[in-house]
DNA sequence: AAATGACCAAATAGTCTCATCTAGTCAGAC
DNA sequence: GTCTGACTAGATGAGACTATTTGGTCATTT
């Protein structure tokens, strides 16, 4: 008995490739934008053909959405690699790594020059984090724990417009009268800590619960990623 | 020696109807934008000629900054009048003032609904404030109070962000999920207060700084104001 | 002098046509 | 089974032209 075609293909190079193709269109769209960013052009850049891109995603849609998830993921892993002990060590690198990630601050801000068309989507990458009823049980934990206030409450709301505002309002100012990135990643962890801390020494506990609050995170994230990646298995 | 030609009119007149104007144009660019705002519909809604709009001021632009510093005139009165006796009351007061004050909030924001093509214009109502060196001036004096710590420094960017974030924010959530603007208010004064402020019972020379500086941001409003209003003794 | 509104140039919006581009497919090559 | 790239339908854009709108002017009226 003679096998016929093609051996199947190791997934692991799949895997491989498919990071590949994202490698490639994130250099595309941080260049040209969204909408200036074609399918040929990842496929010549990445070195396939464009059919082998439509085999790892149904839409060019569904392509960038793997390229956000992908960038969440690794946001999210320096964040943890960093092993912030507070909430406002928490946002602080938060911040910082956004900042490095022009992507994300692009999603984060609506930076249309960078989304075009998607501009007006979805602008969850704050929200995202809070929502979903865990951050809500983090800082429970916290509040519980004497490292996080119960005064003046909305936390949520509070952290999401220090966020914000810190990593949107250096696109409307004079280029010279912006601090620099690392400078504003310290304010937005100063702020926020005075904020809503309570400036006791944080306990092991609170640490504990930062730290299972961003495992929990980049758990999510990466089951996200995967779905993203592997067009095989879709449903 | 008989008098020919019409009499001068009344100053006062004039300026009441430079003002009356101004209304019309308020109400009809917040209910269509500044593009589908036309000189046309104003006149009529005003109950004036076309032409005499244009013994006011020169151009389009011009009615509409003159709309804008009689806004911000305005503002700058409430919060005066509030007597704000800290940075952070000032900064409540003028965000729940802003947040009352749908074209400023519009320029802050940068709302393109309303702005239409003016929307990257100098988006500087919170600069403003700031800059000019007079603000800095103020921060000096509450610092040399003792109502103004030293640290975290770059008061004016961290004041900058946090009322930036708290007033853009809601944009991008959930109806549901935004709060109050009393609320939204109270959170700016007390995320400034604890982000800045000694938390020592405010001096009266504080009070006295806080007040002069708002004095004098009055007073350049107003003139700014005069000078958009009195077309005729344009230069 | 003060106010008006008909008037005009310039911008803007709308229409139609033709050319180009590009997301997604698929028959066939490996 | 895996991958390719020629292919297509539909989107997008350029161009040319017309119609409409509108900011701003100014001769005329009060």
């Amino acid at each position: 008995m003679v096998k016929v075609g093609r051996p199947p293909q190791d997934p692991a190079r799949q895997l491989e490739r498919a990071h590949r193709i994202l490698d490639a269109a994130a250099e595309l769209i941080l260049r040209w934008g969204y909408d200036k960013t074609t399918i040929d052009d990842v496929a010549k850049r990445s070195g396939v053909a464009k059919g082998t891109i439509y085999l790892h995603w149904k839409t060019r849609d569904d392509l960038f959405a793997a390229l956000l998830r992908r960038e969440r993921v690794r946001m999210l892993e320096d964040i943890r690699a960093s092993e912030p002990a507070t909430v406002s060590e928490l946002f602080g690198r938060f911040v910082a790594v956004m900042l490095r990630r022009p992507l994300l601050r692009a999603t984060l801000v609506g930076d249309s020059e960078v989304l075009g068309k998607l501009t007006r989507m979805k602008r969850q990458s704050v929200t995202a984090l809070e929502l979903g009823g865990a951050f809500d049980t983090y800082l429970a934990r916290l509040i519980e724990h004497g490292a996080v206030r119960k005064e003046p409450g909305d936390h949520t709301t509070v952290i999401g417009s220090i966020v914000y505002g810190f990593v949107a309002l250096p696109d409307m100012l004079r280029e010279e009268a912006r601090l620099p990135d690392e400078r504003i990643a310290e304010l937005v962890a100063d702020t926020i800590g005075r904020a809503m801390e309570t400036g006791r020494a944080s306990s092991a506990a609170a640490t504990r619960a930062t730290l299972d609050f961003l495992d929990a995170m980049v758990e999510i994230a990466r089951h996200k990623l995967a779905d993203s990646m592997g067009a095989k298995e879709r449903v």
